[in-house]
DNA sequence: ACAAAAGTGTTATCGCTACACCCATGT
DNA sequence: ACATGGGTGTAGCGATAACACTTTTGT
């Protein structure tokens, strides 16, 4: 005889414990990675062209079912690697999506998971579909398949709250960078402005920026000086009561 | 013939992409409720001892499979009504466990959902499962079935900061408080101490809390002015550039 | 009278805002 | 010379922290 979910859980809220457990088996669980860049001023997201139905021609967020022996966050880590080649990327989960009928195939859930790279970091793959994955403009989004819509506007938010309460921006800068290229990454993913002078002493108070001794070069102006995140400080300062604070 | 994932989701990312589709749906889904009250100046944690293998005589955070034609989010719900009765309750989602082996039955996706509520609301179930039910002190968690004690940690680490930016509190206190009693709750969900009087500057400052035009009865001091939370005043404050902080 | 918590006022300090100004480089 | 962004200083304002003090109740 089967079991029902009264046997295997060892308690019962609905009036309908008596099914056997094999009917709670039904679904499949997908991830879907928002990953993120930044280009050009612009927070940037990576899509993918869908080459059959449902969504035939529509792009969509790179994601994919999770294997039945594989952990969640290791397929969102595949997904990645497989689409990028990047591994070792900051990722962070942001929402799961349960409704019934938010997947054609039948019952999915499906967790999104974002990360950030750094575009000097990233390089296209050449693998057999790269002609159909492209990067395009958080502020632009074109339509996306299925829920992806709600999916990245979520995971947007998300990344708006956090950012300022983690030092995850840096992901998407180079190495080094000047403080006007952080400054303008903020504005971009915050959909702000900051004063210079301001943005500037609290982010130096932090005191988690490293001193590079190089300089831009070959720019149309008074040449900035180039930092870089400095990992340890920022450990110092997360015991600090104030921590690090946008 | 069967269908591959391949031919189902339009993109693979994987070597393996000729597996049948029905592969993948051997996934169940469950929610666990983290349900968080308050009570004599403690958060508590309403926890369900489990009557049956496995983890027997331990207790649990209340959860239950996702029905095939069920919403996630009602699911959740449907288990929060049947332990309290309560409907219409804050309840937001935390995170999602999918680690391969983090159950023992079979792969079982997870996701943990903390809500809020009110002592004075919640009345105990007359249920057959009454006796196994209880409130633990977040403060001093028993050993907890599965991997229950990190989903709790996680949503009581989700709640420090969501409590600090939305008026999330208020759900926990009676409709009628005083400020005393507001600042006790918010010194236990936050574990730090404030100081009296700047507590109330800043939280009368908000205009969010209406003045009933009642007083405690019945204390061994001066009875404080009893207020109620005014969500219209909080929809305003929400426009603003300052908005509800802490 | 005393304890206990409510409730108020004051001061000093810190951080943030706004804005003005100078600097170095390429064209 | 000029445009462009880098980089700095300061004055004023507002929020916050620390602390002292008064008030009202029950015992």
């Amino acid at each position: 005889m089967s079991k029902t979910t009264e046997d295997v859980l060892g308690h019962q809220f609905s009036a309908f414990y008596k099914i056997p457990i094999e009917k709670f088996f039904q679904f499949a669980v997908s991830v879907d990675c928002i990953i993120l860049g930044y280009h050009e001023n612009n927070v940037k997201l990576l899509v993918v062209e869908r080459g059959t139905e449902p969504h035939k021609g529509k792009v969509a967020v790179p994601g994919d079912l999770v294997y039945p022996a594989e952990d969640m966050d290791a397929a969102a880590n595949r997904v990645l690697k497989d689409l990028t080649g990047l591994e070792n990327v900051y990722m962070t989960q942001s929402k799961a999506y349960g409704q019934v009928d938010r997947h054609p195939i039948g019952r999915v859930v499906t967790v999104g998971f974002y990360s950030l790279i750094s575009v000097d970091r990233y390089q296209p793959l050449a693998s057999s579909w790269a002609d159909n994955v492209y990067w395009v403009d958080v502020k632009e989004l074109p339509p996306l398949a299925f829920d992806h819509q709600t999916i990245v506007q979520n995971a947007l938010e998300d990344l708006k709250e956090r950012v300022k309460l983690q030092p995850i921006g840096f992901e998407l800068l180079p190495k080094k960078f000047t403080l006007g290229e952080m400054q303008k990454l903020y504005e971009a993913i915050l959909d702000t402005e900051f004063d210079k002078a301001n943005f500037r002493k609290k982010v130096l108070s932090m005191k988690i920026l490293e001193d590079t001794s190089e300089m831009q070069k070959s720019v149309a102006h008074r040449p900035a000086k180039l930092y870089r995140f400095n990992k340890e400080a920022y450990r110092a300062l997360e015991n600090t009561k104030e921590g690090f604070n946008l």
